[in-house]
DNA sequence: GCGTATAATGTAAGCGCTTTCAGAAAACGT
DNA sequence: ACGTTTTCTGAAAGCGCTTACATTATACGC
């Protein structure tokens, strides 16, 4: 294995002279930056053909000071979620006609600590998508003083920054599941099982709970509060918990369709059925909800959505045109089975 | 919003200005590319520090010719396998000081057609990790003449190009999970639920099951191998429709996790019960297979590890050593409940 | 037709780096 | 000491493009 003869590409200066006109025609076909006659271009898109010219990005960037490419900044998440999100932000930015540079805040030294003077940052892209939490507040200060177009997903700008930020209807799409919860069903004791306490999308889900209780003159309850982190571990211990408490129960709602997987393992580990004796729902309608069994109520949440609409801020943002402050994406009641309707 | 100052960034002149140096010096203070005083490399050190200087990648890449960004080319596959893998590749490539970019199939015209002169290629990047069928064999056999760096994951080269190719031992792991359907539980009616045809990971998974299969003198029945899609809807059908042939049957081994899952539905749904009536296991061991009811007994194949053995081996080509043609990654049995065992 | 506005092209100056090449400084040998 | 290596540093030439600016061909007006 290994060996094989380099090779070296074709440029600009080929093209001129293959096509019998000066690099900056060459340049004018390409970027159709200036009018150029008919007969000349044809005979440098030939050119441009036939060498099978494509121009390097590099060069194009340094001289025209645009890198045409966007930047993502993602923190150390596993999870069902990523997945769409970056399948939107892909499909999204090459839309739009850019490149996608990845950036995972683990492979950085230290995220909190502060001095990360990421490499993607300034220097490679046009701006940048910076999920939740990936940036610490400093940096992404740093980042916005110097004027470099970014987009928040899943978070609101620190105090002052006016950086656009696209998410859900979160306490929209939480009031209305927990309220179907309550007047289709009837429950009435219902947990909530929460993300981690630093997370927007959490708090506006547990807003959405409260209110949906309030709505039904249902008083809280904060033994059936349960913290969890996303994740079906945890979710699961916190579950059999307050199970071990005989604290009376009929319904879980859980922030996120993970948790709530963890939630019927913990119930059916306590010989409980779903949704016979404990009704569970989620949210996000990750890839996981159809497979759970009983398949999982949840709220759908547009995620695709939202990474291509933050696309679209940012490079609307890179143009130098208006952008939405705050962008909510709205979400839809997805009823499975897990709440203790029937429907498939 | 909008409307914010623009910025200018510190160049390597600045640098050298404020140090007292020339720009040489800086630039071999940076790379490391030439034995500089003690003295000097505090000074220009302690310039970069200050002006917070941070060189400039395209300018870099056009003086230097090498891009420092490998590029990754992705089908238009949605899944549970994504993940992983692109966290190995994400993290492996940023611990060889790469940078990552990505491109899914999706965003091109024609994937098929032929033509799709990639921007990626050979212009923005200083090798491919190329996914399964992302690209056309014509387009890597042009990449490959090219002699642009290249890395096959989950495909073999086409004939006559000797490119790196790293995967599981499909075969090896299919064979285990089989065996320990027959030798532990029993098991002779075992149904096979494969991957798309031309996928070779399904391949050798499939001839695990046959090798298994034989070497304890079950004789295949060809009415017992469901072809799948690596889709748990497809899977469904295909079980729900051999439930219906009223072939005996007291073992599913799904080629992957989501189909395993869409067996259970099939089985459920014709009220079997998992695994008393029916036992299911898949392949892969991605996130779903433990929120599965029952647990999926499965094969782990070490998927974040393959990216990361990807990246390596593309790093060792582009920097011109020797890499392996193949690499199979060895893959374990997990044993949860959907086989049978009681386990956990 | 002639002057002038307009379209089409070419010339050349960088963009911010890396990297020869050569010169200056320091270290060494005897 | 003096020549000779060995270190260290600087000047300058690009890397392959974009983009003023200048120039030339073509169109128009009357």
């Amino acid at each position: 294995m290994s060996e094989r003869k380099p090779s070296t590409r074709p440029t600009i200066d080929d093209v001129a002279s293959y096509a019998g006109v000066s690099i900056a025609t060459v340049s004018r076909v390409i970027n159709q930056t200036a009018p150029v006659a008919t007969k000349t271009v044809e005979r440098v898109q030939a050119a441009i053909e036939n060498l099978n010219y494509q121009p390097q990005a590099a060069a194009r960037t340094l001289a025209g000071r645009k890198t045409r490419t966007i930047g993502l900044l993602l923190p150390q998440i596993g999870g069902y979620f990523f997945f769409p999100m970056l399948q939107g932000i892909e499909s999204g930015a090459h839309v739009d006609g850019y490149n996608l540079l990845i950036h995972s805040a683990l492979s950085n030294p230290d995220p909190d600590q502060g001095e990360m003077p990421l490499a993607l940052g300034e220097h490679n892209t046009d701006g940048l998508i910076v999920f939740a939490h990936s940036l610490s507040e400093k940096e992404l200060r740093r980042l916005y003083d110097f004027g470099l177009p970014l987009v928040l997903l899943h978070q609101s700008p620190p105090e002052g920054l006016a950086i656009p930020n696209v998410t859900f209807e979160n306490k929209d799409g939480a009031r209305r599941i927990v309220e179907h919860l309550i007047e289709v069903h009837g429950y009435r004791e219902i947990a909530i099982l929460t993300g981690p306490e630093e997370h927007e999308d959490s708090y506006w889900r547990e807003m959405g709970y409260l209110e949906a209780l309030n709505a039904h003159g249902l008083v809280f309850n904060s033994a059936l509060k349960l913290r969890g982190k996303f994740s079906p571990e945890i979710a699961r211990l916190a579950v059999a918990g307050l199970l071990g408490t005989g604290v009376p129960l009929d319904a879980i709602f859980a922030a996120d369709d993970e948790s709530a997987s963890g939630a019927m393992m913990a119930l059916r580990e306590a010989g409980l059925r779903i949704p016979e004796d404990v009704a569970v729902v989620g949210f996000d309608d990750t890839l996981l909800a159809s497979h759970l069994t009983p398949p999982l109520t949840t709220v759908h949440a547009p995620i695709e959505q939202a990474g291509r609409v933050a696309i679209s801020q940012l490079v609307r943002l890179i143009n130098g045109e208006k952008t939405e402050s705050v962008t909510l994406l709205p979400t839809e009641l997805v009823i499975r089975k897990s709440c203790g309707c029937c429907s498939k």
